[in-house]
DNA sequence: TCCGTTTATTGTGTAAACACAACATATGAT
DNA sequence: ATCATATGTTGTGTTTACACAATAAACGGA
């Protein structure tokens, strides 16, 4: 299993499975099996959905679960 | 094309092909492949191989060609 | 109510990333 | 000279990441 923060970057910046599929240039069900992580990206589609969100790689797909974004956000001291 | 330093981290470290697919994993031939660019990675190898050189995946593989080592030691003010 | 959008699901087809085997070549050590 | 190691090349087979089409369900807006 490997994990992702597709859905969780796309629901932050309102964007469609379709919008995020046309701007890295794969079918928008493609998104959708990587959202829920049907299938494992090539590292050239992960590269570049890194790249739309403008997130590291890493920060993007992991293979032990995100943390989640609250614990983060604690961690990084964010007051707001 | 995908541009990779694997044969320059595997020469500072100086370990064969054949040590490197047993760390991650794979077939020796598919090192060879990958180093001169034949076929691309997974996603999940790719992590596997920056993992075991303990740099992050952009440093390993990208779409455009690398600087030259020489270059980045002068960007990063190495006086050795 | 009807309609557009988003998302899920299922099916079929293809290209490419792998595994594995065999063989050639070069080099370095003994 | 011989042997082990590293690398390159070629070939065959399998798995899976993709494309594409069709359909259904849920939702919000006009």
């Amino acid at each position: 299993m490997l994990y992702n923060r597709i859905a969780l970057f796309r629901a932050e910046r309102g964007i469609s499975r379709k919008a995020l599929a046309e701007a890295v240039g794969v079918n928008p069900q493609t998104i959708g099996y990587l959202e829920r992580g049907d299938y494992k990206p090539s590292l050239e589609l992960a590269m570049k959905i890194a790249a739309e969100f403008e997130v590291a790689i890493e920060h993007l797909f992991s293979f032990t679960p995100f943390e989640p974004v609250a614990a983060v956000l604690r961690r990084a001291g964010d007051a707001a």
